[in-house]
Parts: C-alpha cells; structure tokens; sequence
DNA sequence: AACTGTTTCAAACATACGTTTGACCACGCA
DNA sequence: TGCGTGGTCAAACGTATGTTTGAAACAGTT
C-alpha cells in the first residue's frame, strides 16, 4: 500500500468528515486524528481550515471543470450549434459520475458538499466558488437558454433555480431522508441510478408548461 | 409599540439569525445582542440552545401542521376520495403561505429553515423533526402515492425527493444563487409568485414519463 | 560528515463558545 | 410593610476551537 502524502490524507479525512458533518461541526483535530498526521499540519500545509476546505472543493471542481467545458466542446455546442435540452442534462449529469476520487461513493461525497456549499452560509467558500467555476457555470446556463428559447427569461431563471435545488438537496440527504421513510429497500440507489432518475424529472419540469392561474 | 416579552424577542432574532447564518455559525451572544436580552436568558427559557432551535421550529411547524391536516379533512381527502396531484401540490404549496408570522419574508425565512434542517446534520434537530411532524409528512407522502398509481414505488420516492429539493434548496439560497447570475430583475420573486412558479414544475417532474435508457 | 531546507511534532496560546452561578430587582399578596 | 417568587443581570466557569511556536526529525547535497 503506497504511502499517501501528508497533504493527501488530510484531504481525504477532510472531505468525509465535512461531507458527514458540516464545515463548521467538524474541527482540525478531527480531521488530522483520522488522517493519522499532527495537528498543526493543516495549517502548515493549507495555511487555514478555511484554505482547507478550498482545496477540498478544488480537488473535485478542477477536473469536473474540465470534463464539463470538453464536452461542450467536443460536440461544437454553441450559438451555430445549439443542442436539445435532453442532451445537455445527460451530458453534464453524467459528467458528475467521472469524476475522479480516492474511495468509493465519491460522487455522493462530492454533492453533498456541493449542497451543503450552498446551503451553509460560508462567505469564504461561496465567493471562492464564485470566481473559480463561474465560468463553467454560465456556460451550461447559456446551453440551457439557448435550448429553451420558448420560456420566459422568468420562468427559465426560476425552474432552474428549481433544478439545482433538486439535484444539490437530493445527493446531499440521500442518507437523512432514507432514514426518516423507513424506506431503505426504494431508497437504496446508486449514483448512476439516481443520475438516470433525475435526468427525466428534470427535463420535464424545466419544459413544463406554464400553470392556468387558478 | 406593545413591548414585546423576552421569550418572543428572542424567537425573533434567533429565527433571523439562524437564517441568515446557519445554527452552529449563530452564537447565543449574538442572539442575545440582537434581542436586547441578557445571555443568560436563554439556557433560563428554553434550557440550551438546542432546545431554542427546536423551539424557532415549533413556532412555525405547528401552524403550518395544524393548516395542511386542515386542508386535507376540508376536503375529504383519503383512499375514497383521491385528490389530483396538481391540488395536493397546489394546495400544500399554498399552505406554507399561510403560515403567520410576525415579519415579512416569514415564508422565505421558514423555508431556510427548513432546508437548513436537513442539509446541516443537526440530530438532536432531524430526531425532533421526525417525532413531532411525521404524521404531517406521512399524510402529504400518502397522498401522493394515491394520486400517482402508475408510477413505480421507486420512482415516486425519488421524485418525491427531487421535489423536496427543489423547495427546499430554492428558498433557502434565494439570495446567494441571485447574486452569482447577477440576474436580479429576474430573480427578485415574492414568496406568491415561486409557488406559483414551482408547482408546474414538481407536476410536470413528478410525472414525467421515465426516461429511455440510452 | 556537515550543512540546508523542508516537514513533523508536542505544547502552548488566545479566543469564543454554551452554560452556570449568585446577587439583585420587581411585582403581587398577605 | 414584609415576604416570596419569577425574572434579569454581570460575572465567571470549563471546554473546545483555530492558530502559532520552537525544537526535533528528516532528506538531499556537497
């Protein structure tokens, strides 16, 4: 068994236990305990908890970025070149599945992050999101303009809203919820299975048509 | 101005806080400041900060209990009397309207709240949740599954899921999300106007044919 | 072997937190 | 007026946190 880095274990032990517990809930100690290194390691290495959890959405982010934005290109997807709405969902959903991680259930780690990134109010993390991804991000929402050109610019900017929301809040309490039904046999999916059922619900909510006033 | 009684003063600017900055991120001190109370007045009034939480919950789940098991009984609701999808969402969405609350924007705060629950693993949170709301939840689940029979059992909990997301993510990240599209004119959307919003998508996603595997 | 830069380590630091304490106050009733 | 009870208050308590320190260990180079 090759012997991690230092800085590796740290990210590992770190990104768990933040997926688990929350940024704020999980302190260096816990971190560093179970990653087996000394305590002032992290603040050697990463300079602050803060710059750790960071690093913890880089790790992911970079290569998701990456897949992302080679997608799009290799299929020419543009103003000249606009694709369905289907498409760009299964494509960019199943982006989410090839990212690279150290264990397994990394794709369930990485969007319950991703959800408590949003959802926890830490200014660092969100600005820090912000100016590194907001390039990626724009990108599919352009996709998504381009291909829904009969919606409102309202009921587009909210049924997205609605989208992400769906996507970040079901991979980030898939455990927490399962519990509440009591409900294990039908809770118990995979990130693949999840990725294929949520891919039609999207598509037909984001296409839906506008309610009668009533 | 009726001056207002410690007890509710407090309520208020925890509700506030914790809204605005997650449960572990609020501090009693800064609740107490913000109340215009002495520290001590809560672990004298609720006990622990713990039980201040649960007790900000209690202050809006229990109306809102109270107005959805309403709702159902007024309209006979049961397995002889099967309402449509559309009016379970519309009517359950128009309940969190209703909820009273003694400032504006009690509907955007309460759903924060409520997705802050869930995304941050509070247990002692999750377990007084389940305990005290169960019956609410499992009435709105059994509804559901009556109106939507041709779905797979697996497919009505995962779509169910989608839809808890997508209400709770979208009113819990109002601002933030706003501010990264720098899309405010199209953003900005009373509470009214996103169920209005929202309700067409979760039927549409809900029952939306499965998707073709490819 | 001696030197140099990097990494690890135990210990300490300062601070913020939730909670508890005991004195103090205000008000209602005898 | 005196007394008792429920509420308020400043202060302190113990603990956990992120961070810093300075010495020790290590690795590579000359």
């Amino acid at each position: 068994m090759p012997q991690l880095e230092t800085v590796d274990k740290i990210l590992d032990a770190a990104e768990l236990l933040f997926a688990e517990k929350g940024f704020s809930e999980t302190s260096l100690r816990m971190i560093t305990s179970k990653a087996n290194v000394n305590l002032a390691a992290v603040n050697y290495h990463f300079g602050s908890k803060n710059a750790l959890i960071q690093a913890v959405f880089s790790r992911f982010l970079g290569p998701l970025s990456k897949i992302m934005e080679d997608t799009s290109k290799e299929h020419g997807w543009g103003k000249d070149n606009i694709p369905s709405l289907e498409d760009i969902l299964k494509l960019y959903m199943h982006s989410l599945l090839k990212i690279p991680s150290s264990h397994e259930n990394g794709v369930a780690v990485f969007m319950r992050l991703m959800g408590l990134a949003y959802t926890q109010s830490q200014g660092h993390l969100r600005l820090y999101l912000e100016q590194e991804y907001a390039k990626t991000f724009r990108l599919f929402l352009e996709l998504v303009r381009l291909s829904t050109p009969e919606l409102s610019t309202k009921e587009r900017f909210w049924r997205t809203q609605f989208t992400l929301g769906s996507i970040a809040f079901t991979m980030s309490s898939i455990q927490p919820l399962a519990e509440i039904l009591e409900n294990s046999k039908d809770a118990k999916a995979n990130p693949e299975e999840i990725v294929d059922l949520i891919v039609p619900y999207m598509l037909a909510g984001i296409t839906a048509p506008a309610m009668d006033v009533n």
